[in-house]
DNA sequence: TCCTTAAGTTTTGTATATAAAACAATTATT
DNA sequence: AATAATTGTTTTATATACAAAACTTAAGGA
């Protein structure tokens, strides 16, 4: 009974499942197709028990191993599980046609994102037909404290859960206007929640200009957050405010009455 | 020694990340969320048991659950292993600025596949300027014998290969020009191999047409296949034979050397 | 309201997955 | 070329993950 009381919490955890999907990240992490014996090393147990987790993995095709048999890297077929969560966000089927509309009218790419731990997950691209320069697709991440997006999706949340989330948080300054630390950060998120969007020129890339404002759900939580993003070159800068703001924050709103957010 | 002979290629298999991913691809298929008794049930295994993977799974953030944490749906953490694989994908490095300049001087949307299993793998999706019908995004999949994109994959499969793959596959007519069993697949196949490429109008879907050509790899295996795709309106009929095609099949050409292919 | 059924947890004896050790095969080193 | 070192694979004794059963809680019906 005492033995076992500081492991507790995970008196249901599956051993082998866990490993078996940190060797999976421990692959998708790595820049090239690892052995047995680095996974073995990296993942901290025996080679037998790494052999026979990439047996099981590669059987069932989600790793895959190069031609001498000794290099495993990551099968095609963890694709499907990512593709079927994509398909069964509601939210990304009800934002689709407002984004769209959005990008429309702006004639600039639009987004949709939501928040997991400290980054900022992308699940929709809507691409303008005007020349782009940001491709993000989705799936991808970015860190939070350095995109409006993930200003305005912390509006909701309360700052000592944020100083929590980014205590030991590296900072690193992407442009001028990236914050530096936790205070700097949370600054910007009072300030996204007092505006009720973010306009920011220049805050993401060099000559790229966003305009962003959240989602809500039906508790008043900041569910997503969309955005319009692209080269300065595809902004009318004289039409922010009464233009390309009002236009985002609607769709932002017709999206959160949508999802059963009255107001 | 002789009880376990029957399962004696699964000797090293590690049941619990076996059903752990079966799990996850259980929940995947769904089109709701399911209760630990449900999951139980489709697995064949007890309800302590499935209590036990949805434990980790959730724990591990590739399950979430609502919020009487009895309904238990695919976690946005099964999307960073997806991302990974795209990353990794040096084809799809290669390939991008060919597919982009075949889109340029097309005006057509380009995309890049890979075969896995029966079906066709989209990896990258080059979206054209003008408007677009089909919007098939990186990840999606498609039956093989569905696709002209597939026909030309399996270019270099034998017969006997091709006919164990389909044997028992249920063929769906998506529309007059669909296979409708596995000898009118091989004779597509076998049209594919012959010219090089694929023209198609309307074999898709109503109003849509396509170019398909192969990709080769330093072994002379069919590596991937390119087209280009979309609805009718954004061809000129009159320049398939002497601008598309050719465009089609230079490109994937320069793909083919371009990933150690030397003809 | 009480009873029945079902589903989510927890406990526990036992079948079995595991890590160590042994072995084989390959690669590095002198 | 010979030996050492490393890695992949197999075997096996033992720690432990598993399914069954018990228990708890919730939902539904009479």
């Amino acid at each position: 009974m005492l033995e076992t009381l500081h492991k507790n919490h995970e008196r249901y955890f599956v051993p082998g499942l866990d490993r078996g999907l940190r060797v999976l990240e421990i692959v998708a992490k790595s820049d090239r197709p690892l052995t047995i014996a680095e996974i073995a090393k990296k993942l901290d147990v025996s080679r037998s028990s790494a052999f026979r987790i990439t047996y099981t993995l590669s059987h069932l095709g989600f790793l895959i191993t190069d031609s001498s048999n000794k290099l495993y890297d990551l099968g095609p077929r963890v694709l499907s599980l990512g593709f079927s969560y994509l398909n069964g966000q509601d939210i990304i089927k009800i934002a689709k046609p407002h984004l769209e509309k959005l990008r429309d009218i702006t004639e600039i790419s639009s987004h949709l994102a939501i928040r997991e731990g400290s980054e900022v997950l992308y699940l929709d691209n809507i691409v303008s037909k005007s020349p782009f320069v940001s491709n993000i697709s989705r799936g991808e991440r970015r860190p939070i404290y350095a995109s409006p997006l993930g200003w305005v999706l912390l509006g909701d949340m309360l700052d000592p859960k944020i100083i929590e989330l980014f205590n030991n948080m590296n900072f690193q300054k992407m442009t001028d206007h990236t914050p530096g630390n936790v205070s700097a950060l949370i600054a910007r998120i009072r300030e996204a929640r007092t505006l009720g969007h973010v306009v920011s020129r220049g805050y993401v890339q060099h000559g790229g200009s966003t305009i962003t404002a959240p989602i809500f759900d039906e508790t008043n939580a900041v569910a997503a957050v969309i955005d319009i993003s692209g080269p300065d070159s595809g902004f009318n800068f004289d039409k922010i405010d009464n233009f390309y703001v009002p236009a985002v924050v609607g769709a932002a709103q017709n999206i959160s009455r949508d999802l059963g957010f009255s107001g």
